[in-house]
DNA sequence: TTAAGTGCAAAATCTTTGCAAATGT
DNA sequence: ACATTTGCAAAGATTTTGCACTTAA
């Protein structure tokens, strides 16, 4: 287990278990955004897919984690900033998403400063995804 | 059919089919972004899941309609603006995703500048949500 | 007339739920 | 020891595919 995940897990109170340690560190060292589908696959089926979709789940109420909804069948996931808790997201920043090669992986060079909103809507986080042909692709 | 319809259907050649007119007007009639659930129960089931997913896919396809991701587990369809085709999008405005009725409304008024990305990257369009709570559903 | 669109059946894929067994603290 | 987490079975939901029938132009 990485000392980060190690950490990310002691600090958000949560037990650590073979599963969140595995998808921990795979999401730790692959830094994109990814779906169950893929960590079930990554993992090669080390766990249930019920367990997966928990842990995802678990992570992303904790904080840990964030959503990433681009339009590729399946719900994505990417690692927070510290900033981030259970109540306050923080990711203004942009998400590429290669409709060749499906994979997204965030940007974090590039900001978006968030708008301001009509009167009477209140916005908790933002999803700002970018939707084209990817540096590994291109070639 | 509305004239609107009518003139998109008709600059776009497609064929004037009733699932594809019924299609259209709703989304007219409803400015917002709509998935093919929604779609069915609002037609009362006058036509089959499949033919409403390819009129979404087609409408997609030729640029009457872009996907919204939002989170809300199915794939979201919003009406594009005069200077959409099939090869090129123009959508950078901020949709508005609500976590309580799960309603995504464009908001045209919030224009997003499209940001420059890293060397290697190609967008084609842009998706941006911010996800909260609606004008509707606060009070 | 004929290419395009639709409906039905079936399947593939993604996601959630309930409950008993296993595990972390 | 006990609350939490996991695996399995099952089901629900979204989306796609193949093929015969229907329809717009």
């Amino acid at each position: 287990m990485s000392k980060r995940a190690l950490s990310l897990l002691k600090s958000h109170e949560l037990r650590l278990t073979d599963a969140r340690i595995d998808v921990l560190d795979f999401i730790i060292d692959h830094p994109r955004a990814i779906s169950q589908p893929e960590l079930e696959h990554a993992l090669v089926h080390k766990y249930d897919r019920v367990t997966l979709y928990r842990t995802l789940n678990t992570f992303t109420e904790k904080g840990l984690l964030h959503q990433v909804a681009d339009n590729s069948g399946s719900m994505k996931y990417a690692l927070c900033n510290e900033q981030c808790n259970e109540h306050e997201h923080h990711h203004e920043h942009l998400h590429f998403h290669c409709i060749r090669c499906q994979e997204t992986v965030c940007i974090d060079s590039v900001m978006i400063a968030p708008p301001a909103l009509p009167a009477g809507f209140q916005a908790n986080d933002f999803n700002f995804v970018a939707n084209g042909i990817c540096q590994k692709c291109a070639q």
